[in-house]
Formats: structure tokens, sequence, C-alpha cells
DNA sequence: CCGGACGCCTGAGGGC
DNA sequence: TGCCCTCAGGCGTCCG
């Protein structure tokens, strides 16, 4: 499941295969992908370039010459280039023919994955980008402390909600509380002004190696396409074994999602 | 208004 | 070997 560095990798990898190219047609093979209207999407997209690569979160921002596009990938929404003569792959859902004769591809297993024009000067104001809350290596103290501070939820559950911090999904908010030396199911009122201070910075932390890891793909993407899954080293998430003790790592469920703890190491419930 | 449950999907994996 | 059932998981929507 792509996550903020790997929505940032993708955007990266993407910049340097389709930038200043203009849509010739789109095939639109898989219709609910699409929020809003599928002809309005096509006609206004097409005869148009794409002038810039942008992200908020998770959120891949396609800037054309008029219009503006945002993509989510979701669980397993990825990108590929192809020449427009290539066999389509089952999953391939929405294909963007460029005049150059290549294809950009949308493919997506699970068809979970969502485009959806936005207007082009005021997108950040409107849904579903002015639901988003602050990316973490952005984020003021400000802002977070109150939303995570006046909550008794869960940390775990809190560092998964996109109104808060954005661009955290499962796996690195398990990283995120393993590296606190903290027990996923902290209630956020519990944790201290200084913690909270210090969760922005972990936080922050994680998402800009993690970034810098998938750095080393940017220029190349294999035969599974441009999906910015790239190897990142994991203390705990999907482990047995803790990367620091070397003992039992549990998995429990917080909010429905799978989450991996080291029962020594994250102790410390505030 | 807050938060839990559900629906959207498919393939992997377990049970038999 | 093969079929069927269950389930993961981000996020929007529904509902209590």
């Amino acid at each position: 499941m792509p996550e903020l560095p790997e929505v940032e990798t993708v955007r990266r990898t993407l910049k340097n295969f389709v930038l200043h190219k203009t849509i010739d047609s789109i095939e639109v093979r898989y219709p609910r992908i699409i929020d809003g209207d599928v002809e309005t999407f096509v006609s206004t997209l097409i005869h148009q370039s794409i002038c810039d690569i942008d992200r908020y979160g998770k959120y891949l921002i396609f800037i054309l010459d008029h219009d503006v596009f945002i993509s989510h990938l979701r669980m397993e929404g990825k990108y590929n280039i192809k020449m427009k003569d290539e066999p389509y792959d089952k999953h391939d859902h929405i294909i963007f023919h460029m005049t150059d004769g290549t294809d950009l591809r949308y493919n997506d297993t699970r068809k979970f994955g969502r485009m959806q024009l936005v207007d082009k000067e005021h997108y950040r104001e409107y849904p579903p980008l002015n639901r988003l809350g602050q990316e973490p290596m952005e984020a003021s103290f400000d802002y977070i402390y109150p939303r995570i501070h006046q909550s008794h939820l869960p940390i775990k559950q809190l560092l998964l909600d996109q109104s808060i911090f954005t661009g955290i999904g499962n796996i690195y908010a398990n990283e995120i509380c393993f590296r606190m030396g903290m027990d996923p199911r902290t209630r956020g009122d519990r944790l201290s002004k200084k913690r909270i201070l210090e969760l922005i910075e972990v936080s922050s932390t994680i998402l800009k190696e993690a970034i810098a890891q998938g750095g080393t793909t940017i220029h190349s993407f294999d035969a599974n396409g441009i999906h910015g899954l790239f190897q990142v080293t994991l203390s705990v998430h999907a482990q047995t074994t803790c990367s620091k003790c070397k003992g039992p790592i549990k998995k429990i469920t917080i909010a429905g999602r799978g989450t991996y703890y080291c029962p020594h190491c994250q102790k410390r419930r505030y």
C-alpha cells in the first residue's frame, strides 16, 4: 500500500517519463476509478499537456495546461509506461494515449484507486484535499497537538487519521510507534506536549528516510510498474522478531488494522 | 458531532 | 489437486 514516501517516489519517477507529453485520447476500461462524470473527465483532459506532477499526502496531482486532476493509488494502484501497441494487462483500467505513441496506463488489481478533476487554482480548498491535515515533514505543533491531546483514541488510530497527519498509512504508523518506544494502544490524551513534539519529529524522520531510500530507484521502474514499493527497511511491521531486542513481535488489531509491536520495547503507555 | 460499521475489490492462503 | 471460504486494507458513506 503506497504511503507518502512511495507516492513521492512514483511522482518523481513519473515526471521523468510523462512531463510535457500531450494526451491524445483516454480509454476508460473501468469507469468507477473516476469520480464524477467520466465523459467530462475525458473530454476535459484530451489535447492537454502534462506540465507538472505534484503531491499532497498520498494524492498525486497532475497539473495540465488548463486543468488539474488528482489520483489516489489506495491499496495497489500503479502506473506503467508502455508503447501503445503493447497488449493490456487485465488490470489496466485507465489508459492515457500520448501523442508520441506511448501510453500512461493506470493499473490497479483491487480497483480501489480513484481519479478526479479538481479546480485548477483552488483545489486545496475543496474536497477531498481540504480534508487533509498536515504532512509530518511540515507539521506544526499548534495544529497537531490539540488533535492528539484531545482524543481518547489509540495513537495508532490517530496516526492513520488523514485529517491530522496526512500521508501516514498502516506500515509507517507501526514503524513510528516502534521508534517512539510506544505501545500503539496508548490514548492520545495520555501523551505529553513533549512526547507529541517528539512524535512529529519521529514521523517526519521516518518518512524522510523512506523517501531517501526510494530515491535510489527514481530513474527506473520494473515490469511491475511505477508503484514506489522499493525495499524499505522495516523494524516491526510484518516482522516476527524484534529488530532491537530479538524478542517476539505481537500482532493485534486496532481500528480494524493489523498492528505489529514489540511488547518488550513498546511498553510505554504514559 | 463523533466514531464504529460497512462497502468497494481481488488474490492469497487456509481448511478439507 | 482443487474448490470454497475468509480476509486484508484506505477511505467515503451511512448510521446510531
